[in-house]
DNA sequence: TGTTGCCAGTTTGTCCGACAATCATACGAT
DNA sequence: ATCGTATGATTGTCGGACAAACTGGCAACA
């Protein structure tokens, strides 16, 4: 009865040469570190234009699979940076309307199991991170910013000596989204400052002594501890977060 | 003595032009859906080239940001899709050498908290949505990457029925990321798919049963049962993911 | 009435050619 | 050894161009 055909698809050159690309890098034909051809050699073997290879690259670069380090004209494959995919995510997220709700809900769901992770898999080197990270955390006294700034990288610190990149990457985003309301927390609550200090340093010895229940423990109570916190502010946590 | 300057950043047009529309969306001055001026407009209202203007919105496009809507030539404003984003995260995963291990270890951290929150805030269409896919995934027989897909299917569901975006979107990628190893799987090991259905089943009624320590379970052997399934097929589980 | 064909205007995808600014390199001067 | 300069390569940006695709309207037609 009903003829019924499939869109045709039509892929413009541009994204035919960016998936070219694209599918070098992630089969690891093209290493990292690699430097590209130049603009018009690209444009010589793909047999386009060089506007449209640069149209391809802005989109490769934007997906982090390329980048231009510092001091080179040309284009080089990198892994895609965390704090990049991080922010891609949580735009998305801000426009998917989340609430600081969903966002604790993540946190404490994703945080205490994280902390286990790295109580069972840090090496001493991550600990002098961790430790390094946490001092730098309380050494930043009245300044909100960089407190919040600094709570976050303990819990990047704290991720990195779990040793697993998909419980990494999956934090980023989350971390990014905490921080706007997080300062507007930290100044209408005084008694916050302390208590994550406090937390931090309880974390770092549960994972110095490898104790997984205990650094769980901890992480969870500071999880809570920010719930409490934007309570006390005054904060309604069915509010959507803003950037 | 050792006077430090920063690195002065020379943004190009193209970067400032895309920050400026980017802006815009995010703080939903554009609005979903809206139309985006044709692009000789916009090169005359940032008063740049058109090539220019061009080169910006590759980078919006592939942040999810705008998009064609089919059968129209402007770009429209949207709000990033969940596989898209998803596609970014895996792939950077990928390129981070993310083992069969790592993931499965993320998997058994979210799903059982996510199974639990959907138990909790399900209503009946997400219900009925979750049954349909878990029967679509009965259905599918033999045909190992329809069974793949179907499965990823049920996740999906399952967190859309614990209404929280920031589980949903952590959980894409990881989704995205299973689905080559899982066909393998599958294929090597007959009775993978019946113990899968069989989860599917005892989840659905927790879910429905609004049993979040039921759900949290049945969710949480399910994931060991992938693991179990990996054992059975001899995949190494510290082998890197390919795509 | 509803389909088809045609026309003009708009917008994108792609191309071409051009040029200033920046970077790498080598070479020569101090 | 440091500095200045010349040279070539490469990017960022520009202007203009044109075919293809889509839009909307209007006329022709069954």
């Amino acid at each position: 009865m009903s003829v019924e055909f499939d869109r045709v698809l039509i892929e413009p050159a541009y994204r035919k040469v960016a998936a070219a690309i694209g599918e070098r890098i992630l089969s690891r034909a093209l290493r990292e570190g690699e430097r590209l051809p130049p603009e018009t050699e690209l444009a010589r073997q793909f047999g386009v234009n060089r506007s449209t290879v640069r149209e391809a690259l802005r989109e490769l670069e934007s997906r982090g699979l390329l980048r231009r380090r510092p001091g080179s004209k040309l284009m080089s494959v990198s892994r895609p940076q965390h704090s990049a995919i991080g922010q891609g995510v949580s735009h998305a997220l801000l426009l998917h309307d989340v609430t600081v709700q969903h966002l604790w809900e993540a946190l404490t769901i994703l945080e205490p199991p994280l902390a286990a992770a790295a109580a069972r898999a840090r090496t001493t080197a991550d600990l002098e991170a961790l430790g390094g990270a946490i001092d730098a955390c309380g050494a930043a006294a009245v300044d909100t910013a960089a407190t919040v700034q600094r709570t976050a990288e303990v819990f990047r610190c704290t991720a990195r000596a779990a040793h697993n990149p998909v419980l990494g990457l999956a934090q980023e985003p989350l971390l990014q989204l905490l921080e706007p309301s997080l300062r507007i927390m930290i100044d209408r609550v005084p008694q916050a400052r302390s208590r994550i200090i406090a937390a931090h340093r309880r974390l770092l010895e549960a994972i110095e002594a490898q104790d997984e229940a205990a650094a769980r423990d901890w992480m969870a109570r500071h999880i809570r501890d920010f719930r409490r916190g934007y309570e006390l502010a005054g904060i309604d946590l069915s509010l959507r977060l803003t950037a």
